[in-house]
DNA sequence: CGGAATCCCCGTGGATACTG
DNA sequence: CAGTATCCACGGGGATTCCG
């Protein structure tokens, strides 16, 4: 394969890094590939939100699941909440830079799933039928 | 900003299949997104690994994940698993073709969290700072 | 409207021990 | 060596209710 040679060089720069148990990313990564994390980035990437329209978009979510998602991000830096005083309350998410500049390498991952997902389904059910029960 | 506009083309091919709670790509996306499952892909980038390689490899799973994750992206068409008659038995686990187109996204993410871990972890701090306790 | 708080359940996932 | 099996604890995460 030609990807391999440079994909053994990135993995190269993680090896020391990523697989280590105690790393400090291991936690935020847990946190952003966490379920919903990515697709609350993903969400946000079409510009600011609000928190009921994020509620809507992503689909399933419960507010719980949100709002605790939507305060670890922020933590992170990769989303800025904005509060704008108004009767009602009117709360807007949107990515930070940071939270931009993850959104590229993010948005690549959900296009390579949405183009390889039947692939992947037809690989399953080609399983299950080798493997009965 | 300029790179929204592709952002933005890229996540609306997505609008109407990951955001979807009953979509197909939901479980597999889970799968692989989970803890395990991108450190396990990455992890084979570099080549075919054996079970104990990857046990040690990535740090901090326990065989009863790595054997459940492993057998779930065999499942999935992700990885092939390669056993080799021989005393002791020698169990190889190798990316697929599929495996490998997923690993170049994957890598950049991966690539992106190393770049950037320092940044969200003293965004975390800052964050922290402010609201004591 | 945008959450925080409480309750509760079930699955994830670790430790350990056993098999082929 | 490469798993499988069993037990068990913790926390993810949903539903509901209440607050500013």
């Amino acid at each position: 394969m030609v990807v391999s040679k440079q994909l053994q060089t990135a993995s190269r720069l993680l090896a020391g890094d990523a697989f280590d148990s105690r790393c400090a990313s291991r936690p935020i990564m847990d946190q952003v590939t966490t379920r919903w994390g990515t697709l609350i980035i993903a969400a946000l990437i079409t510009g600011p939100h609000r928190f009921s329209a994020l509620h809507q978009r992503v689909g399933g979510i419960s507010q719980k699941m949100l709002s605790q998602n939507l305060k670890a991000l922020v933590r992170t830096g990769l989303v800025e909440r904005t509060v704008e005083p108004a009767v009602p309350p009117q709360v807007t998410y949107s990515l930070t830079e940071l939270g931009e500049s993850l959104a590229e390498p993010l948005c690549a991952l959900l296009g390579w799933f949405g183009a390889n997902t039947a692939a992947m389904v037809a690989a399953q059910q080609r399983h299950d039928a080798l493997a009965p029960r």
